[in-house]
DNA sequence: GCCAACGTTGGC
DNA sequence: GCCAACGTTGGC
């Protein structure tokens, strides 16, 4: 069981957009950036947590949770021509990008980018590196629980 | 819209 | 295989 965070821009794809979704369940296509693909392809299994989070937004941050429901398989949209995803490289044979189902499971709270940087024990997170900016990241266990903890703890004292 | 940081491309 | 030029990401 491992543990990732997944950027969406919400005004593409938001975290009530996945939960409105046929089985809460969307592809998580359109990944193109080869570090990226790879822990999708070589980390990802089902079950895995994912940590939805708005990107590119007036408030990035976390905005829901989710799961990795399905194992990978070739990104469909690599093929299509009219797609802005389309890549003329990749051929059905050799497909050079893939996909994984991911699950909503829970819209939380947002959990502010800017928060999360003056939490001492997120200080490891990738997503939290100078500069990074992948869009598929690991999250170590302790962190994971760190964040649903607080979240968790926050949707009990909204009730 | 700016721009730092990083990734990709392609000539050599 | 180097690296300059260009493209993209994404917070601010």
């Amino acid at each position: 069981m491992r543990y990732w965070l997944m950027k969406s821009e919400p005004d593409e794809i938001s975290i009530d957009d996945v939960l409105a979704a046929p089985k809460q369940t969307i592809p998580w296509f359109g990944v193109r950036n080869y570090q990226a693909r790879n822990f999708m392809r070589d980390g990802m299994q089902p079950g895995d947590g994912v940590l939805f989070y708005h990107s590119s937004c007036a408030v990035p941050g976390v905005a829901g949770l989710a799961e990795v429901a399905s194992t990978p398989y070739p990104d469909d949209s690599q093929f299509e021509q009219d797609s802005k995803y389309f890549d003329a490289k990749a051929t059905r044979e050799q497909p050079r990008w893939v996909c994984v189902d991911v699950r909503a499971t829970a819209k939380t709270r947002l959990l502010p980018l800017s928060e999360m940087r003056t939490m001492p024990a997120l200080e490891e997170m990738v997503l939290l590196q100078k500069g990074s900016r992948l869009s598929i990241t690991p999250v170590t266990a302790a962190q994971w629980k760190t964040i649903t903890g607080l979240l968790k703890a926050d949707a009990k004292k909204a009730r």
